[in-house]
DNA sequence: TAGAATTGTGGGTAGCTGTGGGTAATTTTC
DNA sequence: GAAAATTACCCACAGCTACCCACAATTCTA
């Protein structure tokens, strides 16, 4: 496997099950490293979306936030918000991870859900929310995108 | 199993019964270290909550704080208000702690309460109290939190 | 191309979890 | 020292979750 772990590409579409489970998509799985213990964290996104992270990364997270000190009122406040809604959450034997109601309602997720790659993330989007969230950043200012572009692609 | 021991996340809605009791959510005593010996401690917090912390994790603030500096008056008021409401706790069959009165009323709390992992600690909070304080930190600085979010999720 | 293996989706159930309440032991009060 | 109040420990139970199995659709393979 020449491929670089726990890195995701690619867009796909799937279902959201009545009890609030939805499957990752094999790839993703496969990309995943050993020592992550089939587990994922799912949180908020920054966007109207939900966040995917293979545990070890969330880990590193997590050690920088308990080095902050809970002396300062904004440091706390920045924990809060960061771990709230974060779930730890191992995939079943079918593949699936399962979503907290409040990130569901979060993401405004109905029954087809967009799982898209994010490189060193996953993002699960209702359609229609990727759809008017795409069409709004057309609207960004386009030489963002081209400064972007020359740090990372060049 | 490479979940990390005595760390909590995620955000929890549980009910404080007549007699004073709060269950901690399955998960979190589930990510209690073995030596905790099934005990807690809880403890005023620096905000308008309740600060719960496995008693290995208190056990080492308790060795920090002798080593603080006396002179500082914020240490010592600290100190003082971290030590004398600290209660010993271990749960019962049903995974229930019991909370003093006087931390009760501190957190003004009442029949219904969130429970938040703030990794390293849990806070327990009356939501009215909760949504009160989320409204307040709007207002603090928020390019600390777009530094801290830049250091630590990226 | 046909068979085998894998993948995505749905559903059933045993056991666990959260919550309330009871009772015996212990402490407090007069 | 007895009565009252408080505490520690136990049981009950409804609702939910984790885990299991089933199966159709798709992909892989020889």
């Amino acid at each position: 496997m020449t491929i670089s772990k726990n890195t995701f590409t690619g867009e796909y579409s799937y279902s959201l099950d009545a009890k609030g489970r939805i499957n990752i998509p094999a790839k993703f799985r496969q990309s995943l490293s050993k020592n992550n213990d089939n587990t994922f964290v799912v949180t908020r996104g920054l966007d109207t979306c939900i966040w995917v992270y293979p545990i070890i990364i969330w880990q590193k997270i997590e050690t920088d936030l308990k080095n902050l000190s809970a002396l300062s009122a904004i440091n706390r406040s920045f924990i809060r918000n960061a771990v709230r809604y974060a779930a730890i959450t191992p995939y079943d034997k079918q593949g699936r991870i399962l979503l907290t109601p409040s990130l569901i309602r979060y993401a405004e997720l109905e029954k087809e859900a967009i799982i898209i790659g994010m490189v060193n993330k996953i993002e699960i989007w209702n359609p229609k929310t990727l759809y008017e969230t795409d069409k709004q950043n057309l609207k960004l200012d386009p030489s963002t995108f081209e400064d972007l572009a020359e740090k990372i692609i060049l």
